[in-house]
DNA sequence: ATCAGCTATTGATCTACATCAAGGCGCGAA
DNA sequence: TTCGCGCCTTGATGTAGATCAATAGCTGAT
């Protein structure tokens, strides 16, 4: 089994509705250590295009994605954005121990966040050395997925960039399930031409380009506004550029 | 105070020859656990150059760099590099949990790491939660650097790509010591202008025009092969495109 | 003293992507 | 039905940085 198909196992085992994804671990964990969980917890919701923080605001919950999707963003003085973060359902936000957000926290679509206020949730880290544990694995997770983002900003074509962004939301999607028989993959690509380019560092106006030239070779096809298929996802991972073992963007 | 200057004070406090910089938070630390790393302990020594461990490669230990400088690497199919990781000395290698390594491990400079094999490492964990605290706080720190460094990899400009790295390497520089009495800031650029552009995701010959347009200017002077000057370090943070607050890369 | 092998610099040219600009499509409001 | 507003597409042009190429300094080996 690669690792590929670990994660998204993993992901689809994964509780939304948890700081820690304890569905997913919570064998080892005391139950009254959850009923802590449940007490502090509330939902909020945002409709596409709101902000959730900005970068410098007072924070004082950390965060899981329950449905939707929510982007972390740093702007520069001069308006350039660039997205350091794609959070999607399951995912976590906020740091423990720092009390003001470091980046703009947006919801690209309508999102679902349930939040626990930081306080308690710190006291039960240090209560309970497992929760600890796993936000270790998750923030090693995404410290590996930002590094490999990296070598997409740094080194790779308009192209490569395109291809990259669609093959991981299509390996990250839940909606993965829609996977047609004949090994086709169709699934929502939620995101604007702009929330891709600030993801991908580019204009937008290359993105749409490039989108366009993948359609033509039908290395991509669009069907209504943003749902995707991919006829042959191994076609569509040669242009990405990774090796093709390799990839492992969570 | 500001979160740079915290920073630095931080990085002074730290022990390199621990994996946890346990020096700087020893006091809540039982000492057999400190006895426990002394154990395991062992160093290696690499010359400039030098490959510690390629990507994909066994890596039964994790470290902490002693002294001198490593470096973490992806590498694409057709060459293409891109460095996603500096380590100075205090910095911590390898992940828990993880036999093989994601990335190549260079020394940059004459490098000496000190080693802890990984399975006493990671037994230590379980049973010293402190060290998972520790090690989730360094975890998330190199997420924020990560962070910092896709927006200066996605939106920066050659120049002000140059710009911040000089600053970044300025501030954690140990040699920062070296500060002269009138505000000007004296340090070791170790870094040779390939590894300045795989940082960068520049070519060599772009940060070679860039040096030189940044030293005709008058905002670094170079002094033999890689020592470099700051006359006023604010001039050199104005042309870094960050906000005057904030780059707090750590 | 000479040479080979690095690293750095600088110039000439090319090109991928940015920028500027003009429509087009879909959708909700009046 | 029409208008306005988001979002997307496509074209024309500009430019920052890549690529190709030549040379220079420095260091250590012969």
């Amino acid at each position: 089994m690669t690792r590929n198909s670990a994660k998204i196992l993993t992901y689809s085992q994964d509780c939304n509705e948890c700081p820690i994804r304890h569905r997913a671990v919570c064998a080892r964990c005391e139950s009254d250590e959850l009923e802590m969980l449940e007490q502090f917890k509330y939902y909020r919701s945002f409709e596409a295009g709101q902000t959730v923080v900005w970068a410098g605001d007072k924070m004082d919950f950390v965060a899981s994605v329950v449905t939707g999707i929510a982007t972390l963003s740093q702007t520069m003085e001069d308006g350039r954005r660039q997205m350091v973060g794609l959070l999607l359902p399951s995912d976590f936000v906020g740091r423990p121990g720092r009390e003001t957000s470091a980046y703009d926290v947006t919801a690209a679509t309508d999102l679902v966040m349930c939040c626990f206020r930081k306080k308690p949730f710190e006291e039960m880290m240090l209560r309970t050395p497992h929760i600890g544990q796993r936000l270790l694995e998750m923030t090693l997770d995404e410290l590996d997925a930002a590094r490999e983002w990296m070598l997409l900003l740094g080194r790779k074509t308009a192209r490569e960039k395109i291809a990259s962004l669609v093959c991981i939301i299509a390996r990250r999607d839940a909606s993965l399930q829609l996977k047609a028989s004949d090994g086709e993959l169709r699934f929502d690509l939620p995101l604007t031409r702009e929330a891709m380019s600030e993801y991908l560092g580019l204009t937008l106006e290359t993105v749409s380009r490039q989108m366009s030239a993948l359609r033509k070779e039908g290395l991509i096809v669009t069907e209504g506004k943003r749902q995707i298929i991919i006829p042959d996802f191994d076609r569509l991972l040669e242009e990405t550029g990774d090796d093709s073992d390799g990839g492992f963007l969570v």
